[in-house]
DNA sequence: AGCACGCCGACT
DNA sequence: GTCGGCGTGCTC
């Protein structure tokens, strides 16, 4: 067979960048056919490179010669027809080479190995489960696994889930659970029944500080179930293993972050994705995909039910789920959960007028008194605090009351935040630091003044007006170690602190029992920022701040969330006091699409990047020029290049252009048209350093 | 992106 | 003499 005659042309996807030209699966020939989704080795120019064989037919021009194929990882079972799938769905949609994109949602490792290193690693992995098999106990009996009755609500929701699971094509689920009402009960619960028919089932997480305490929830549930973890703090050796056993279908449960929405799942018969409306499903750099879109676009392609779950969610998930005639078939089904499992009760909202209270060297108080006086009690009565400033550092900048001078950063379009306990001037976007001055650059004035407060000056004042409180500050800066945020929750559980100053890191899935006061210091930014979502992510990081009192149901009558505020009257805080998401939502909707904005409309946002402003400008000017001629330009909106709120970071200046479109196929036409003429754009324009077009961008 | 080829300046 | 600077061009 080995002299046979190389006949078979075969489309390949591989790793060649899409500004090449080479965007698409290029062709190869064979000595013998190979299924889609087989792994091998293929030429491309002097190098050796993974590939991925690919489906549909032939794209070389006719009469080029073609490169005969390498290694074959025969060992390796194919990428299933779902997988390439789902893989073309994202190059198509975030307009990126399939090959592109299909190797980097790979375990890195991969690319290292030859077909006998493949066999090798594969041989040793069987020999490791088959160890685990044999020293793990047989198999814990069921009845051993305490599963907690489950309340009214989580049974209706339950039973709509087994209803779906009949559907030829079930309807994607919304559940939308306040906080502490057992979101994940209900996720154990369908897992187990997808499990039991012999399915695998995959568990999306935000960030990689949440997957352990899920973890733990599944492993403890299912301990005759395998369980895998995907996220980018494993070692390339562990992301090939875990990313074999989701492939080889020995992982039955994969548990992960955005990445994992691209594990290969032979058996898939559940996605769930926790947190639905948070940010970081969002990839923000190279395909710039978002996760929680692609888990519903996978679920669709599998005929399988995925159960998107939050306390706030997503106006396009939110919307998606009302009852609407139209659009039948985008149409999410939602389930409530709005009670408190153990009936405890949410913390009591009260807003706080900061505009009451006089200035002082005009400034205004750190914390109200009232709020000072809600602190004292937590700690006369034991109980713990949780103080939030979505601001680190002790000062957001420094400044000379003489000459007028700022801490600005020299590379960025920012301020450079004072770190008081270090001594510095530090950039939050590129890092530039410095010692502090002692004395003004500019001027020589001794007299330089912080302004403003960050979550270290709270920390500090904390301490001054609260005398003999334990304190423990978390944020990125005092999480930075490997362990340091462990540790720190570690302290906050086993009640060494009463009191938790924070950034909205503290905000975060963590389960603290004996908390009963949560405080917003200054939220208000957020209300007017030019960010059309920030009020939505300010709801939703309030009203999970708020979720961390009152856990415990003995102590829950009693929690209370305070917020500091200079407009107690904004609909916002008016619907966070009735803890009504539904009011919030449909308020946000409205003037949504009063203003075009989505999910009335869809968005793509074409950013270019130069050390020169008028590189970028130029750029993006003749981009569009070039999409007004295209055919695909009628009712699609281009505006003018603007720069982002941080124009320019470590010496590069920024600019981008919104692209908008009453309908997302208007959009997709536009930019399959435009995306590839912008490719052919390059080298025309010296000193520009990199663009990238990103679909559905999150701000703007 | 890699990795070539290619044509000009200071070094073992 | 050549080692190496990074401009430009190609890869099914």
């Amino acid at each position: 067979m080995s002299d046979g005659v190389a006949n078979e042309v075969l489309r390949v996807a591989v790793d060649a960048p899409q500004h090449s030209g080479l965007g698409g699966a290029l062709d190869y020939l064979s000595k013998r056919p190979l299924a889609p989704g087989t792994l091998l080795r293929v030429p491309l120019g002097k190098r050796e490179l993974l590939g991925i064989v690919w489906h549909g037919a032939a794209s070389a021009p006719p009469g080029q010669a073609l490169r005969e194929v390498g290694e074959v990882f025969d060992a390796l079972p194919p990428l299933g027809p779902a997988w390439l799938a789902l893989v073309d769905f994202a190059a198509g949609y975030y307009q990126r080479g399939v090959g592109e994109l299909a190797l980097s949602v790979l375990p890195p490792e991969l690319r290292k190995l030859d077909a006998p290193g493949l066999v090798k690693r594969l041989a040793r992995l069987v020999k490791k489960l088959d160890k685990a098999a044999a020293s793990a106990p047989a198999a814990a009996p069921l009845a051993a696994v305490v599963r907690p009755a489950l309340g009214p609500e989580q049974r209706v929701a339950l039973q709509a889930f087994e209803a779906a699971l009949d559907q030829p094509r079930p309807a994607p689920i919304l559940l939308f659970g306040v906080t502490g009402s057992g979101k994940t009960e209900v996720y154990l619960h369908a897992a187990e029944q997808v499990l039991a028919t012999g399915r695998q089932v995959l568990v999306l997480v935000p960030e990689i500080n949440l997957t352990p305490q899920l973890e733990a929830r599944f492993a403890e549930r299912f301990p005759a179930h395998r369980m895998v973890s995907m996220h980018s703090g494993l070692t390339p050796v562990q992301r090939l293993q875990h990313w074999l056993m989701a492939h080889l279908g020995q992982a039955d449960i994969v548990l992960g972050t955005r990445l994992s929405v691209f594990a290969p799942l032979p058996q898939l018969g559940l996605i769930v994705v926790d947190e639905e409306h948070d940010p970081s499903y969002k990839q923000q750099e190279g395909a710039r995909y978002s996760a929680r879109d692609l888990a519903v676009y996978r679920a669709h392609l599998e005929r399988i039910p995925v159960i998107l779950g939050s306390a706030t969610p997503s106006l396009e998930t939110w919307q998606r789920a009302e009852p609407s005639p139209q659009q039948r078939s985008q149409r999410y089904q939602r389930l409530t959960l709005a009670e408190r499992v153990g009936g405890g009760a949410l913390p009591q909202v009260r807003l706080f007028d900061m505009g009451v209270l006089p200035k002082v060297a005009g400034q205004s108080p750190l914390l109200a008194p009232m709020v000072l006086d809600s602190l004292r009690d937590r700690l006369t009565r034991g109980e713990q605090s949780l103080v939030f400033l979505n601001r680190r550092g002790y000062a957001p900048v420094l400044f000379c009351a003489d000459c007028g001078w700022k801490s600005g950063c020299p590379h960025c379009s920012a301020w450079r935040v004072f770190h008081k306990g270090e001594r510095t001037l530090r950039c939050h976007h590129c890092g530039f630091t410095e010692r502090v001055p002692r004395a003004c650059p500019d001027c020589g004035n001794l007299d330089i003044a912080p302004m403003g407060r960050g979550t270290e000056k709270l920390e500090e004042q904390l301490a001054e007006l609260l005398p003999g409180a334990r304190i423990a500050r978390l944020d990125a800066d005092t999480a930075r170690g490997k362990g340091q945020l462990e540790a720190r929750l570690a302290q906050v559980h086993s009640g060494e602190v009463d009191v938790l100053v924070g950034t909205q890191m503290v905000t975060k899935g963590h389960d603290f029992r004996r908390i009963t006061l949560v405080v917003a210091v200054n939220p208000d930014s957020a209300l007017f920022a030019s960010d059309f979502r920030a009020p939505e992510r300010l709801f939703a990081l309030l009203m999970q701040a708020g979720g961390r009192a009152g856990r415990d149901a003995d102590a829950a009558g009693r929690s209370e969330m305070w917020v500091q505020t200079w407009h107690p009257k904004h609909a916002l805080y008016a619907a966070l006091k009735t803890h009504d998401f539904a009011a919030f939502a449909q308020s946000q909707l409205a003037e949504r699409r009063a203003a075009g904005l989505p999910p009335y409309s869809h968005l793509a946002l074409l950013r270019a990047e130069a050390r020169d402003p008028a590189v970028a400008l130029a750029w993006l000017n003749e981009a569009t020029a070039l999409a007004a001629a295209l055919p695909g330009a009628a009712g699609v909106t281009l505006y003018p290049p603007v720069p982002p709120a941080v124009g320019k970071v470590a010496g590069v200046e920024r600019l981008q252009m919104l692209v908008e479109a009453a309908s997302r196929l208007q959009l997709q036409r536009l930019l399959a048209d435009w995306v590839p003429v912008l490719h052919s754009l390059r080298g025309r324009h010296k000193g520009l350093t990199r663009w990238a077009i990103d679909v559905d961008p999150l701000a703007i």
